[in-house]
DNA sequence: GGTCCCCCTTACAAAAATGTCGGTACCCGG
DNA sequence: CCGGGTACCGACATTTTTGTAAGGGGGACC
């Protein structure tokens, strides 16, 4: 969760609401519209089923993210993301061009092997 | 370090490589020019000597800074961006901006004390 | 009845990030 | 000789993050 009430700059508020090594990932997944906990739990290649829930729990908290839940059988929840959500996806987007283009380069690097 | 060598998308590189709670505050420090360590150690608050000496030293190796040395007495380290390195600043703008625009927004949410 | 899917939860464990403290080498000025 | 400033290293401790394993309640399918 986040750690401080004041930030030095805007990036350090950012980096705290969706630093981490899913957070960005999570909301990325929620771009074309809102998906189930079992499809973004498929399609966030890695993330253990508890992991995501915390995310999502924390994204949730910020006002990032929205969750609607049906009371249905089997239980439906679906996750979409806040105007605040989409606001800060399109802040990201530059990001994420930079790691595509880069992103070759990125891999090349020497890991901390 | 970076600990992977394929990514799913370009944010899940870009934030591999800047991820953290510094690498992104140190580099945007440098923006308007190169800083000596102990300037850098004052400017990004609350980091420590060694903490701040383990950043430089990745984003060193990631290509991101470039570190001069001088052989003076007392010794004096210069730190700045490289090219790739100012690519990256450019693209972690926007998000910098919207910090700056949410970050009372973002102050305000509840801490999970 | 057994098993599956769904969306979680809890207890526990490992790994990663961050922090603290002390020390090094150099020279200078007092 | 003592202390100050600079940039850094190493051992260690703590905190934070991430992961693993197991279970649960409610149908549905065979």
């Amino acid at each position: 969760m986040l750690k401080r009430r004041t930030y030095t700059c805007g990036l350090d508020a950012a980096l705290d609401i969706m630093g981490g090594k899913w957070k960005a990932l999570v909301l990325w997944e929620l771009i074309d519209g809102p998906l189930r906990f079992g499809e973004l739990r498929r399609r966030v290649a890695g993330i253990s089923e508890r992991v995501l829930i915390l995310q999502l729990r924390e994204l949730e908290k910020c006002g990032l993210l929205h969750r609607e839940l049906y009371h249905q059988v089997p239980p439906k929840v679906e996750y979409s993301l806040t105007g605040f959500g989409q606001s800060l996806i399109k802040a990201m987007t530059p990001l994420g061009e930079w790691g595509e283009r880069h992103q070759a380069t990125i891999e090349a690097l020497e890991r901390g092997d």
